[in-house]
DNA sequence: AAAATAGTTGAATTTGAATTCAAAATCAAT
DNA sequence: ATTGATTTTGAATTCAAATTCAACTATTTT
C-alpha cells in the first residue's frame, strides 16, 4: 500500500448499526479511560476490558490508541464550542454578562470531566495537528474581542498585535487557575470550595478589571462584590 | 533487597572524579534531548549517544529515564529561585518594578529554553512528587503577595481564601502567553517579535492593572505606554 | 435454510525499547 | 609494573504492550 493510502486508512467505519455500537462502545469506554487513567498510561488492553470486548476488536475500528483518541477528544472538544449557543442570554452590550458566560461554560468543563481536560493538554502535546486544532479554537472564541479592541479604546491606538497580546494575557486568567483547583486539586485552593459559578464570577471579574480597569457594576457580583474595594491605596 | 531500600537506591553516584565527570555528561546531555524532544519521545539511547557512550553506561548512573530526567529538571527549576536574588535592585514599594522583576525572570527561562520548559509540564504531568515540587515553588512565589493582600485593600475584607484565589487568577495573565508564544510558537503571536523585556512589561501592565486597578506609572513603561489609554468608555 | 457478510474472539506473534551482564579498558595506588 | 577498584562496552536477553489472524459467532440476504 502507498504511503499514501496507508494514512487515509487511518480508522475504518462500521458497516451496520450493530458494528457502529460496537464502536461507540469502544468510545466511551475510552472516555471512561481517559478521565481516570489520562493518556499516557491508557493502554488497548484497559479500553477494551472496559468496554467489554476482546483485544482484537479494537483493531477493527480504529488503527490504534491515539486515531481513537484523537476521535473522542475532538467529539469533546466541539461539544461545548459555539459561541453563539454560549452567549444566547446575554443582552448586547453587556461585557460582564458575556464574559462570565463564556468562563462559565468552561468551568463548568472542568468541573465536570477535570480529567479529560487535562488529557486535552496531553494530546496537544504529542500532536501537532490535535494542538493546532484547539488553539484555532481557542483564538476563534478570543478574536472577536482582539478586533472589537481598536474601536473600544480608541485613544490606545494600539500597535500592530498589541491587542491581541493583551487579548491573550488576560485569557490566561482562567487557565492557571482553574488547571490548579481542578485538575491538580491544589489542597490550599479546594479549602475555598467554590461553586462554579463564583469560579466564574471571580475569573470574570478580574478579566473586567485587566481590561477596562473598571470594576463591574456592583449589583451583578455576588461572591466578588467586596473586590470592588480592591484598589490602590494612597 | 526490601522495598525500602530499593526506592533509595534510585541512583547512584559515581565514586571517582572521572566517573562524576561521566555522569554528568549524561545529565547535560539528557538536557540537549529534553530540549530538543521533549520528555516523551526521549530515549535511553538518544541520552546516551548525544553523551557518546556506551547504552550500558547509563544504568551506571542512573535507575531510568525518570530519574535521570527529575534531576535534571530539578536542577534546572532551582536554577533561577531566589526571589531576594530576583528582587535585589528593587526599592521596597516599588510594586511594579517587583513584579516586572519576577515575571522578566521567567520570560527570560521560556525565550532561553523553551523545550525544557515544556519538560517541567511533561515531568510533572507524569509524576505526582515532581508536580508537587514545582508547585510548591509556584506557591512560594506567590504567597508573600497573597499574604500581604488583607493589608494592602483592607477595605475589602476578604474572605477566607479569595486573596489566594485572585492572586493565582493573576498569576495566570503570563503563563498561558508564554506558553502560546514561546512553546507553541503561535504564529499570529510570534508575528509581535517582542524582547523578552517587552513581554515582562506587558505582563507585568496587565497584572497592576487587575490588582491594583490602575496602571503602573507612565513613567515606567515603554511598550505598555499606550496601554494607559485603555479604559471603559462611556 | 443455505450462503454471504459482518462482527468478535483470544492465543500467537511481533515490535521496540529497556535492562542485564560478562568481558574489556582505564585509572590510582602501591 | 602489578593489583584491585572503577568505569565502560555492546551484544544478548527480557519485557510489556501492540498487532495479527485463523477460527468462530451472529446477522442479513437470497
Amino acid at each position: 500500500m502507498s504511503p499514501e493510502l496507508a494514512r487515509k486508512a487511518k480508522t475504518s467505519r462500521a458497516r451496520s448499526a450493530r458494528g457502529e455500537r460496537a464502536r461507540e462502545g469502544l468510545k466511551q469506554a475510552a472516555l471512561v479511560v481517559l478521565e481516570r487513567d489520562g493518556y499516557h498510561k491508557m493502554r488497548i488492553a484497559d479500553v477494551t476490558q472496559e468496554a467489554g470486548v476482546a483485544q482484537g476488536l479494537f483493531y477493527h475500528y480504529f488503527k490504534d490508541l491515539k486515531s481513537l483518541t484523537l476521535e473522542v477528544l475532538t467529539d469533546f472538544a466541539m461539544a461545548s464550542n459555539d459561541p453563539l449557543q454560549i452567549e444566547k442570554d446575554v443582552s448586547r452590550g453587556d461585557w460582564y454578562a458575556r464574559i462570565y458566560a463564556h468562563n462559565l461554560v468552561i468551568v463548568r468543563s472542568y468541573a465536570k470531566r477535570p480529567g479529560v481536560m487535562r488529557c486535552l493538554l496531553q494530546l496537544a502535546d504529542e500532536d501537532e495537528a490535535f494542538s493546532g486544532m484547539l488553539r484555532e479554537n481557542y483564538r476563534n472564541q478570543l478574536m472577536w474581542l482582539v478586533e472589537l479592541m481598536p474601536k473600544l479604546f480608541p485613544k490606545a491606538r494600539f500597535r500592530k498585535h498589541q491587542a491581541l497580546m493583551v487579548v491573550y494575557s488576560l485569557a490566561g486568567i482562567g487557565e492557571g487557575l482553574m488547571r490548579e483547583y481542578f485538575i491538580n486539586e491544589s489542597k490550599t485552593l479546594r479549602a475555598a470550595r467554590l461553586t462554579v459559578e463564583q469560579f466564574a464570577e471571580l475569573l470574570t471579574t478580574m478579566f473586567y478589571r485587566a481590561l477596562f480597569l473598571q470594576n463591574p457594576e456592583e449589583k451583578q457580583l455576588e461572591y466578588t462584590r467586596n473586590l470592588t474595594a480592591m484598589v490602590k491605596p494612597n
